[in-house]
DNA sequence: ACCGCGATGCCCT
DNA sequence: GGGCATCGCGGTA
């Protein structure tokens, strides 16, 4: 299967996160594959947008990795302890993008369940193997992505979306977290795939 | 099952 | 000093 390359994130942001669900987030650590299926994304559309970092063209250290080309990641630090992943699109000085909400894990499980759980996947209960990567924050521990991949170029060999064969049935709904967004809120840029155990709550 | 809340740190006003 | 694109726990039912 094949590395998606520069042009399937300069495409519109809708886009975007629509046919990224379906796809593998790879994070490779050592040599190891750590991946999953993308089940859940939602789609902030920059400075229009009041729910997004860069509503106003809000611009800032935290949020500048919105501002680059697409297939760049843009990893934020929230609530004190969590991270969060984006895959950002469209052209330079545009600041749009897509967070990944939730994985079906599929490979490096025992390293997933180490990282979650400090445990072997085996061990885990099924509640535990349902909440390694079934939210934003989760699979970012599950995965190890943090601040060190801010800015990362998701053309390149660390962290990459791997092309699949299937396309799956999606739905939209309402973004998560973001009631401070005033009529923006409604709007439905949340997408997932049916029918998924690993969609958040 | 659902609900409420505390954790915890960094950024931006 | 306020607030956050979250999570897990402990309460009640």
């Amino acid at each position: 299967m094949g590395k998606l390359d520069r042009s399937f994130y300069l495409k519109d942001t809708v886009t975007v996160a629509r046919q990224l669900l379906g796809k593998l987030l790879v994070h490779e650590v050592d040599g190891n594959k750590i991946s999953g299926l993308i089940v859940e994304t939602e789609a902030y559309l920059g400075t229009e947008d009041r729910a997004a970092h860069s509503f106003g063209g809000r611009r800032t250290p935290r949020n500048e990795a919105m501002y680059s080309q697409g297939g760049h990641a843009y990893v934020y630090f929230i609530y004190g302890m969590y991270y969060c992943f984006n895959a950002v699109t469209g052209h330079e000085g545009v600041s749009e993008a897509v967070l990944v909400r939730a994985l079906e894990p599929l490979e490096g499980l025992d390293f997933m369940a180490a990282a979650r759980y400090q445990t072997s996947y085996s061990e885990l209960n099924a509640r535990q193997k349902i909440n390694l990567t079934n939210g934003p924050g989760k699979l970012c521990m599950a995965l190890t992505i943090d601040r060190s991949l801010n800015g990362e170029d998701l053309c390149g060999n660390r962290l990459y979306i791997e092309e699949r064969d299937e396309t799956p049935d999606i739905c939209s709904s309402k973004r998560i977290g973001i009631d401070y967004a005033g009529d923006d809120r409604d709007l439905l840029l949340r997408f997932n795939i049916l029918n998924n155990k690993y969609v958040s709550k």
